[in-house]
DNA sequence: TGTTGCGGGGGAG
DNA sequence: CTCCCCCGCAACA
């Protein structure tokens, strides 16, 4: 009922665009705007409509008995991709021949049904990245199994890199039950390890199917996972509790391979920046004469410096963490042209103003489900009422936030949360827009061979302002998102309800926390959790809920920080400030970032409250069960929320 | 030592 | 009857 008006306003959407489409279809040659959508899509990642190219589906319909009628056969679509494959059956009204498989995924997350090549290794090996475990579901011919989740630390410590412990659970369940307990792999904690369970699906964990058929490998996964990501099976070391200092080892080494792979296959980037003096925005322009590295501190080597100035009228210095381009690598490196889903990258910058007396410093944390921890990315040091310093510093972002195989420059991310007054936003965005478009105006120019320039930039400076989005357009969308995919409307109207309440002045911290509790006992999944984990967070509350402001807990962090500022023998007078100075402090706030960590309330109530299962009494709802992969749906009569009851 | 897959069995609905 | 979970076992790396 309630969800009649936005499910028809998205048809009506649908429909137009379609129709918009299909027009300009017929004006223009097919192929070559196919391929112009193509680029365009893969550069507009946040643009509100779905349907800005529709891509065309690779999936067509299975004439074969068993697996059509077991994984195609269900009345609720629950996968975009499936939703597609489900359209083209309808309009072509007929069973079409096999042609294509599926890719292989490594890390399905969300309901959806694939069909492997019956050749494919990983899928004869039933290989997931998640940990999943054999379950007996007593019939031979379908192979089930469920995911174990994740093992955290019962510290909810953090690693000096800004990473949270991430344990991947052991297959069998007595092997897990010796990990359960152990000491926390972060050798300088004295917390253990705690599991974690995936309750993705419905309370229960996440489950895939597999089924062996001769024309293919058939997939089914249900639920969609409400913890991180465990260590990748085949990057899982041998021995998980090897120190920390192993780990950090490891992924460095990581990262500097990954560098090394990004400085290939980049795009090539138009240097329209007249080279101002002293000014180094790559490492590339870096020599031996320009900066003496050995001088740096020994955290900082060379392939982490994004860029630094030492002009008197523009000084700055950014940096990037070791571990960063292998976390944006992890983040972006996975299908994002699917526009449903929102939560995948969020970047949230912040200035701290006089970090030292005359400068301020600029810092970004990556948020996302598929990192644990808001570990700091990138920091700029710059001196105060200059601009060079947070250009530089997007600028680097937009770079390291695109994947490197494509040929068009475009940053995945989904957001840019940021502290910029209006008018350092709109430097910052036109810094980005215009970057952005003078890399993708050569590709595109070489694709197309287009004479005039003109229109082609007008359009995709359109196309990439508006995916530029304000906080109230994206709380909007995720709001629409959110309603769109709950499928029972009185879960629709409780939601709606809650939003409102917490959205109010008069929401309590009490509230605040027990309602994000009610939220991660797993009943509306991870989009509202992805959610939540964005509009909920400590740090960017304040502009959203007007409570959490007194969760923050900032004063001690800024007196803590200021015993240690006067450590520093940092030159009052900025002629007398030099590289290493202000390395220095840069390299210093991180570590300091690292020792006092915000915790964010959801993580806490997470840990706190983690043993609150669905069973416990609470409200209870009578919903539909989603149609299983072996049955018509079937009615689920009770589900319990939880609720934490504050005295 | 740990993973993978099979199958028996109990319990809830 | 379905579907959840737990357990032990055997083959294998």
């Amino acid at each position: 009922m309630s969800l009649q008006p936005l499910a028809k306003e998205k048809e009506d959407e649908v429909s137009r665009i379609s129709r918009y489409t299909d027009k300009v279809r017929t004006e223009v040659d097919g192929e070559i705007l196919a391929k112009f959508n193509h680029a365009l899509a893969s550069i507009v990642i946040t643009e509100g409509s779905p349907v800005w190219y529709p891509d065309t589906p690779r999936h067509y319909t299975i004439p074969s008995s068993f697996a059509r009628h077991y994984f195609l056969e269900s009345d609720r679509p629950l996968h975009e991709r499936q939703r597609a494959f489900q359209v083209t059956e309808t309009e072509t009204g007929i069973l079409q021949p096999i042609k294509e498989y599926d890719e292989f995924e490594e890390w399905i997350d969300g309901s959806a049904k694939l069909r492997y090549s019956p050749y494919s290794r990983e899928a004869q090996a039933h290989i997931s990245g998640w940990a999943m475990k054999y379950t007996n579901n007593h019939n031979k011919f379908v192979l089930k199994k469920t995911c174990v989740g994740v093992l955290l630390c019962s510290r909810d410590c953090t690693l000096p890199n800004g990473l949270k412990i991430v344990v991947r659970p052991a297959i069998s369940d007595k092997v897990r039950e010796r990990q359960i307990g152990q000491n926390c792999p972060n050798a300088s904690c004295t917390g253990t390890l705690l599991h974690r369970k995936c309750t993705g699906n419905n309370g229960y964990p996440v489950t895939h199917f597999w089924v062996h058929q001769e024309d293919g490998i058939y997939f089914e996964s249900k639920g969609t996972h409400d913890h991180f990501r465990p260590q990748a099976r085949r990057a899982t070391p041998d021995k998980i509790s090897s120190s920390k200092h192993n780990i950090i080892k490891q992924e460095t080494e990581q990262q500097e391979t990954t560098d090394d792979k990004r400085q290939i296959s980049a795009p090539p980037e138009t240097k329209k920046c007249k080279s101002r003096k002293r000014q180094h925005s790559d490492r590339d322009n870096l020599s031996a004469t320009d900066v003496d590295t050995s001088r740096f501190p020994t955290q900082l080597t060379i392939g982490l410096l994004k860029g630094y100035s030492v002009d008197e009228e523009d000084q700055f210095i950014c940096l990037t963490l070791p571990e960063s381009e292998t976390l944006f690598q992890r983040t972006i490196s996975h299908d994002q042209s699917n526009i449903s889903t929102y939560g995948k990258l969020y970047l949230l910058c912040q200035t701290f103003y006089d970090v030292v007396p005359g400068f301020n410093l600029l810092e970004t944390r990556m948020i996302s489900r598929n990192v644990m921890g808001w570990p700091i990315v990138m920091a700029t040091l710059y001196k105060q009422g200059t601009k060079e310093g947070q250009i530089h510093h997007m600028k680097a972002l937009a770079r390291l936030c695109s994947t490197p195989e494509e040929d068009i420059f475009s940053p995945k991310w989904q957001m840019v949360i940021h502290d910029f007054s209006a008018d350092q936003s709109q430097t910052i965005t036109e810094a980005i827009v215009n970057m952005i478009i003078n890399s993708q105006v050569q590709t595109l120019l070489k694709v197309f061979q287009y004479k005039s320039v003109s229109s082609l930039y007008k359009m995709l400076r359109e196309k990439i302002t508006s995916s530029l989005q304000s906080y109230q357009t994206h709380f909007e969308l995720c709001k629409r998102e959110i309603i769109s995919r709950l499928q029972d409307p009185l879960l629709t109207m409780k939601f709606r309800d809650m939003a409102d309440t917490l959205m109010g002045s008069k929401c309590t911290a009490q509230e605040y926390v027990s309602t994000d509790c009610m939220l991660s006992g797993g009943l509306f999944g991870s989009v509202i959790r992805e959610f939540w984990n964005f509009w909920g967070s400590s740090i960017v509350a304040p502009k959203v809920f007007s409570v959490a402001a007194e969760l923050v807990g900032k004063p001690e962090k800024t007196d803590t920080w200021q015993k240690k500022q006067e450590g520093f023998d940092f030159p009052d007078d900025p002629k007398k400030v030099t590289l290493q100075h202000m390395s220095d402090v840069v390299i210093t706030w991180c570590h300091y970032q690292s020792d006092h960590w915000p915790k964010s309330v959801v993580q806490e109530s997470m840990a706190n409250f983690s043993h609150l299962r669905p069973k416990e009494k609470g409200l209870c709802y009578t919903i539909e069960r989603p149609g299983s992969a072996f049955h018509q749906p079937v009615a689920y009569p009770h589900f319990y929320m939880p609720r934490y009851h504050w005295m």
